[in-house]
RNA sequence: GGCGACGUGGCCAAGCGGUAAGGCAGAGGCCUGCAAAGCCUUUAUCCCCGGUUCGAUUCCGGGCGUCGCCUCCA
């Protein structure tokens, strides 16, 4: 397995500390607000990483923070007139649900900036202690200069970024380039006490406590977007190397930027779409096929039409395990064997044994070149086409014989789809009340059943069709279509899917 | 200005030394009462210019273009 690590600018080997275990943290929220979908995509990237070393054996050992104490949660409080906790509650919890309706696993464990302050203390004195943290005015900053690695993450040069920094009158940092460990509170500031007087934490520092604290020295995998490897992750590593002594994080991992008309998203260019409000028209596995078609590193740019290719591409996977389902259970009730009935038929049935084992021996390749889950979907997409082809072939009701070669392909296609998360509802009904009018009328149901009221629809169509009575067997087919069905007429009779209404 | 990434068919996107996966869209054909679904066929001087090599989309240099970080940001 292949990563690619931006401490080094190059694809290494993967090799965790332990054969069989993975410890890795990513940054998590800062619950001021609702994350947008340029947040989620990190957050998906990881959660595919995550599933997929799962899935090839390791036990991971997966830290995601929530940093609930910062300038930002404090403002936003005073905007809505409320307190900061209440706030960095609040936005807590909509992450969560958030999350859960993406279908990204919960983390191991989710350590919270606000309950790890003790810890955070300490670090801040070990640091003063050894020379390379001191106090001034009630704060405390960390002394770039005193750490030799500085700038090793983002390929950055010390004295070239002095120039650049500014200076502000009255600061009270040494060098321009330090940065705070502990801020002195102002009025009205959410604070804790410490030996520096009453403050809170600065911001970077709750991550190296937060993963040294669960995952140890040298913990394996440190991801998060690439805007922040500087100066976010580089001051990590600072203050945990400069704390422990030892290497941080062994291989950095860092997601591209979602981008909005070539342009990054963010909050403060106000270009940003609400995870919550584009899970509202998309559902989950729409947006982790969208985000999973591109390398997780590239930027990617969103767009509602690509949201669209991604309903299209969904739903040709998802008929094709229909279909193959289908034939699959028909033929096993059939019972009765079957034999090739052409040269063609017969060397897909072929390709079909091989299949699993070839999908997932390429589904792995694709994942193990750094997580390449554009070629691991091409893999699955070429499953689809071949189990078509296959139908196509056998033609009606031939599928006996066959049942079981189907069964394991499609097995194989979900399982490699679940490693990315992407899943399939199955059997749900919900179908709207509307339908029960419509049978009425077209079809002289007297019921008030949903499906059973569907189920008279395609029955008095199928009698249409057999008296070639057209206009009838259309206006059922119509009048299901408004009510966001699409009727298909399959070797094993007419079947109707229910598409919701748009 | 400093550091970094990227530029592949109409759109998106893998590949990264032996002339190009996949998705969406388009065209033609098959299937269908008509559809839907599906199958088959079909669309690429891999940004430009040099260099290395038997051979480069793939490596090196230069150019042009786009983006990110350098301030809060996933």
């Amino acid at each position: 397995m292949r990563v690619y690590n931006t401490l080094t600018r190059s694809k290494e080997e993967f090799v965790p500390r332990r054969a069989d275990a993975v410890a890795m943290y990513v940054c998590g929220p800062t619950v001021y607000n609702h994350i947008h979908i340029g947040n989620a995509r990190t957050f998906l990237s990881f959660d595919v990483i995550r599933r997929y070393l799962e899935w090839r054996g390791f036990d991971v050992s997966f830290v995601r923070n929530i940093t609930d104490v910062d300038d930002k949660i404090i403002n936003r409080a005073r905007e809505e007139q409320v307190t900061a906790p209440e706030i960095a509650a609040k936005y807590t919890a909509a992450f969560h649900e958030a999350m859960e309706r993406l279908g990204v696993k919960a983390p191991t464990y989710e350590p919270y900036a606000t309950q790890t302050i003790d810890e955070m203390i300490e670090m801040i004195e070990r640091l003063i202690e050894k020379g390379n943290a001191y106090e001034s005015g009630g704060d405390v900053y960390f002394a770039v200069r005193s750490f030799d690695g500085y700038g090793k993450l983002s390929g950055r040069d010390v004295d070239d970024m002095r120039s650049g920094a500014r200076i502000e009158v009255g600061d009270l940092k040494r060098d321009p380039l330090d940065f705070a460990l502990w801020k002195s509170a102002k009025p009205g500031e959410p604070f804790w006490t410490s030996p520096w007087g009453d403050g809170r934490p600065g911001w970077h520092l709750e991550c190296s406590v937060m993963s040294t604290g669960h995952l140890g020295e040298t913990f394996d995998i440190h991801g998060g977007g690439v805007d922040l490897v500087f100066p976010h992750h580089e001051n990590e590593i600072a203050q945990a190397e400069a704390d422990t002594g030892a290497p941080f994080a062994r291989y950095w991992l860092h997601g591209g930027m979602l981008q909005i008309n070539s342009e990054k998203m963010s909050k403060s260019l106000g270009n940003f779409m609400l995870l919550k409000d584009v899970l509202g028209t998309f559902p989950a596995p729409i947006v982790r096929l969208f985000m999973l078609q591109t390398h997780y590193r590239s930027p990617l740019d969103y767009s509602e039409e690509r949201l669209a290719a991604a309903v299209k591409s969904y739903e040709r996977i998802e008929t094709a395990v229909r279909n193959a389902r289908a034939v699959a259970e028909g033929a096993a009730a059939d019972g009765a064997g079957a034999s090739a009935s052409s040269a063609d038929e017969s060397s897909l049935a072929e390709a079909l044994v091989a299949a699993p084992e070839d999908a997932r021996a390429r589904f792995i390749e694709a994942m193990d070149d750094d997580f390449n889950t554009a070629g691991a979907l091409a893999v699955v997409f070429d499953q689809v086409r071949l189990v078509n082809s296959f139908l196509d072939q056998i033609g009606s009701g031939r599928g006996a014989g066959y049942s079981d070669l189907l069964k394991a392909i499609i097995d194989t296609m979900l399982d490699l789809l679940r490693v990315l998360g992407i899943t399939f509802a199955e059997g749900e009904d919900g179908y709207p009340v509307e339908v029960v009018d419509l049978a009425a009328q077209l079809a002289g149901y007297g019921g008030g059943d949903t499906r059973e009221a569907v189920d008279a629809l395609l029955a008095s169509r199928a009698a249409a069709r057999t008296d070639k009575n057209w206009g009838l067997a259309d206006a059922v087919r119509d009048g299901l279509a408004g009510l966001g069905f699409v009727v298909e007429d399959t070797a094993q009779g007419a079947r109707v899917i229910y598409r919701g209404q748009s």
